[in-house]
DNA sequence: AAAGTTCCTG
DNA sequence: CAGGAACTTT
């Protein structure tokens, strides 16, 4: 049967907000492509799907393997592949890819309705349950609700209307997973291309490997979220769960509590959930603190090996998750954001790109066995020698079965992870160690996985004015205090590590102190409270805008924050 | 007018 | 930390 997708989802509305459920938002280029055929009469498997699509756009035979896609072959016909068909390329793959998932999901879907409906003739036959009005300008915050036939067929065929959500919902995620790595691949790509001055060839060379490994990983991922889709219609539209492998217990480090909080997602549905979290007793001390530091941690598998790889490089911050809403499949996907397709850790497709090399088309592995969970609280305030090399280590890991969750009942929308998390707070108070007048810009740049609107936006600069504000009544208050006691000259005040400023503030932005602080972050922090020490020496203080020329000195004192803070869920 | 800050409160 | 008022800046 072929299926002839619904096309009303083609106005592009110009360009502009990479607004979430609207997986049509895509490069011109790619709007038209002949996807009105199923591109493969095996929707199962995973692997072959961007070859598939690949060898449809373009006759030649060069494409996959090297990394380079060349898609548009038909309007660029006299594209040369110089320097930057590489670029593009990619940039296109991935928004193809990004399309194919749609139509592939939607497909499935759409298969899925109308084997639902084979079994209840009376339902309509117009079953399209896909008609999202996109209209929604703004004020994304609200609910677009969940079209689908199925909505509220009624009192029964509740399998149905979970299927259909579970569907949506995967879509989703996949599409938001997808748009974040759109833009890591845009992030990418600007930050390595910009004036390569610096010529070395071999850092060339070796963005050019890094980028045909993340295309690779990414072309995996995809696949198997496209497989995974199908894989999740249930014939009977019951049940579908795998076998499903138990996780090894995982291993936790002494030095860290476990992890507590769990989302709401309490009520999961039967069967799929294997065990979730592994629950350690926490101090009662860290109650307070909401935030959870949550680490991923490669399930054993039979490959991994037994020794638990560090997530990280040791002078780079662990990587901290929380996801205030049950995860998704997707996780690959998400993983490749968060750790960087060289991370070498995949926990959910577990040296999946080592041990692919053979067999592109490999990987059958049940994601119900591999996507895992992780999660920990950030327990201890302990000081470390190494914050940054021990970071919040312990861990769990847990068989995710897949999807659950309808959030609620209603539903009125899929779990889009509209609001700010607490991790983003976290992360956004450690990113206060390089900026103290972040831009929205950057904010934006810095939290991909957020889909920001007003609200959002202002509610992250609020944090950091709240930030600042701290900040500064530190810096005044012990500016004040050095003066009382009776120090005489501005070169007597410092801050170091073992300053009791640094220490309050140490204590509010890096509570778990699991960051390493910069050096910056001192230096900064010291003219701080300088600039405050001789003002106040000055009695400039009389002036009620006194203030203002510090706060000018010191918003010029930001520096870039790392890339490292770019990965949407990066702490 | 809108965005961004600081300041003050709770 | 969130809200809101008041103010500055663009």
């Amino acid at each position: 049967m072929n299926l002839s997708l619904p096309d009303q989802t083609m106005h592009g509305s110009g360009e502009g907000c990479l607004d979430e459920d609207k997986p049509e938002v895509m490069l011109p280029c790619f709007r038209r492509n002949a996807y009105d055929e199923p591109l493969s009469s095996s929707p199962y498997s995973s692997s072959s799907i961007i070859s598939q699509l690949l060898r449809k756009s373009l006759p030649g035979k060069r494409a996959v393997d090297e990394g380079h896609f060349y898609l548009c072959s038909a309007d660029s016909g006299q594209e040369d592949r110089s320097s930057v068909s590489s670029k593009d390329s990619v940039m296109e793959a991935t928004w193809l890819i990004s399309k194919h998932i749609y139509l592939q999901a939607k497909r499935a879907r759409v298969e899925n309705i109308i084997r639902v409906m084979a079994g209840s003739p009376t339902s309509r036959v117009h079953g399209d349950g896909e008609k999202e009005n996109k209209r929604k300008q703004r004020l994304p915050q609200h609910q677009e609700h969940n079209v689908g036939a199925s909505r509220k067929p009624g009192s029964d065929n509740s399998s149905k209307d979970e299927e259909c959500h579970r569907l949506k919902e995967q879509l989703h995620s996949m599409q938001r997973l997808l748009r974040q790595l759109q833009e890591k691949f845009l992030q990418v790509y600007h930050q390595e291309d910009p004036e390569n001055d610096d010529g070395d060839d071999a850092l060339d060379e070796s963005t050019e490997s890094r980028y045909d490994t993340l295309k690779h990983e990414l072309t995996r991922a995809v696949s198997e979220c496209v497989d995974r889709v199908f894989r999740k219609l249930p014939p009977t539209g019951l049940d579908t769960s795998p076998p499903q492998r138990m996780c090894p217990s995982p291993e936790i480090n002494a030095d860290r509590k476990a992890a507590q909080e769990q989302p709401q997602d309490d009520e999961t549905p039967i069967k799929t959930r294997s065990l979730e979290y592994y629950e350690e007793s926490h101090s009662p001390q860290d109650q307070t603190e909401a935030l959870s530091l949550v680490v991923r941690k490669p399930v054993l598998t039979p490959i991994s090996t037994p020794s638990v790889k560090r997530p990280f490089p040791l002078h780079q911050t662990p990587f901290q998750f929380n996801y205030s809403a049950p995860l998704h499949d997707s996780q690959i996907l998400e993983h490749l954001l968060k750790y960087g397709p060289h991370s070498n850790f995949l926990p959910c497709m577990p040296a999946a790109a080592a041990m692919d090399r053979s067999s592109p088309d490999t990987v059958d592995l049940p994601w119900d066995a591999i996507a895992m969970r992780s999660k920990v609280t950030s327990g201890h305030l302990g000081h470390h020698p190494r914050p940054s090399a021990l970071g919040p280590v312990v861990m769990d890991n847990l068989c995710l079965p897949h999807v659950k969750l309808e959030c609620g009942e209603g539903m009125a929308e899929l779990n889009i992870q509209e609001g700010l998390t607490p991790s983003h707070l976290k992360k956004a108070k450690l990113m206060f160690f390089y900026t103290r007048y972040p831009s929205s810009n950057v904010l934006k740049t810095y939290f991909p996985d957020v889909k920001f609107n007003r609200c959002i936006t202002s509610q992250l600069i609020k944090w950091f004015s709240n930030f600042r504000e701290f900040y500064y009544i530190q810096m005044e208050k012990f500016a004040r205090q050095s003066i009382v006691e009776g120090v005489s000259d501005v070169k007597d005040i410092t801050v170091s590590r073992d300053s009791e400023l640094f220490r309050a503030l140490n204590m509010h932005y890096n509570k778990a102190n699991d960051f390493h602080v910069p050096d910056r972050f001192l230096e900064v922090a010291e003219i701080t409270l300088q600039e405050f020490y001789s003002a106040v020496s000055a009695s400039k203080d009389s002036d009620p805008s006194w203030k203002k020329a510090i706060y000018k000195v010191i918003c010029k004192l930001d520096s870039e924050v790392p890339d490292e803070f770019k990965t949407s869920s990066y702490l």
